[in-house]
DNA sequence: CATCAAACTTAAGAAATTCTTAAGAATTAT
DNA sequence: ATAATTCTTAAGAATTTCTTAAGTTTGATG
């Protein structure tokens, strides 16, 4: 299950954060919203794979978050409430949802029907977001095949160089600090493996800019981290 | 929710004809099998798109139908069952069942969750689609036929080798992890079996390929798995 | 503007991991 | 019983990853 971004929206911390902990474990990445609003905008900027929402929420409630969700993305949602009566259950699948979880729930069941959900809907690559190609600047990225490109060429990256460049290109612009990018890509809290990561970047430079000395692409940002130029 | 045949296997025929009417009312068409072994012969005959199948039942019970199911057909599994533990569901889900609803429930949720499930299988278009030929540079994959020819010449592959190569023929370009690969083609969780993969690749790369140790088609990708180049 | 410390770059080789391949045992089909 | 298929094991080859250590650039300071 890695590669695989799940957001889970709810307002209480401690479902959220009791969820990542079960997810991660199945190499899951997580990210977390407390509100509909919040999950909206992290759609807008991450790349996500599958939902699981809570039905009451200050702001955007689950059923309209969904709704809004559906008209852009068709991404599995999950919804998980309070409520066991069958009217919501039936609300919400035909809202759009793919499944109806009550609380409060076993967790290894949420991880099954996550793991499910994923397995069906999310391997086979014909939806949005995983064969999404991006470009920038003549550097792409195809993250189902894997591969990054120069002006056409095929540039053969190690899967720690990929993982750095994945992580760089799509959130180009944003600068990622050296233990960021250790804790994104090793999924580990970074430990005096600074010069790790920066020997990666030399060799992703040597490998996708023209001249490594003064790259293009893969930029530093002085006392602070790297970025990929948008 | 025309044009969907559903087929519903219980042991009790009320069970049978109470959910016949709650889909019939939705334009579904439903067939009925009374215990698993029934279930399958009624597959072999018959267009389905989606089963709902009882857990306990006489001859074939339905975690074993399940797996007998997967083996040959695609298509959403909704898991009906008087047991309400959290372990059966999990094995039910983890088995390849695509949802599970315990008994007694309401026949509108049972409504509800069927239509999600059409809903989904439609717009993924995961279910065994038009039978056309895959053809990439010369090595083509004619699904119906089971059949994979290189230039023409027609390679026996076995079973599995024949369900590797349609997995990654059909999804060409990306790249599948050795446990994907695993879990697609056997329909289980890959423990310690990496390397099982891996002498199927190789007895395959011997068949399709003119120069086994620079293989053409079937391309590995250094740390995270193989894939079939496009 | 000279100097220093911190931050970054680079190179090379040792260690660890991943892949390939062959051969034979176990299983399944004919 | 025979053949075909599948799985296991294991050793060697190829590749990747990490560590170390020395060099270079940058920004701050007096």
């Amino acid at each position: 299950m890695d590669n695989y971004y799940v957001l889970v929206v709810d307002d209480e911390k401690e479902i959220r954060d009791g969820i990542e902990i079960y997810l991660k474990n199945e190499g899951v990445t997580v990210l977390k919203a407390k509100d509909g609003i919040d999950a909206l905008e992290i759609l807008n900027e991450h790349q996500v794979h599958l939902i699981i929402l809570d039905i009451m929420m200050p702001r955007l409630d689950g059923i309209s978050a969904t709704y809004k969700i559906r008209e852009k993305k068709n991404i599995p949602i999950i919804i998980l409430s309070a409520k066991a009566e069958d009217t919501d259950k039936i609300l919400g699948l035909q809202v759009g949802a793919d499944d109806y979880i009550t609380k409060p729930f076993n967790p290894m069941e949420l991880v099954a029907r996550v793991k499910s959900q994923l397995r069906r809907y999310v391997t086979f690559g014909t939806y949005e977001g995983i064969n999404k190609v991006i470009d920038l600047n003549g550097l792409t990225l195809e993250k189902s095949a894997k591969e990054v490109t120069v002006h056409g060429e095929t540039v053969k990256l190690t899967p720690i160089e990929y993982k750095i460049v994945e992580l760089l290109m799509t959130n180009a612009g944003r600068v990622f600090s050296i233990n960021e990018i250790y804790e994104q890509v090793w999924n580990e809290p970074c430990y005096n493996a600074e010069n790790t990561v920066a020997v990666h970047i030399r060799k992703i430079r040597e490998k996708i800019e023209i001249d490594p000395k003064n790259p293009r692409y893969l930029k530093v940002v002085w006392g602070i981290g790297y970025k990929m130029e948008k």
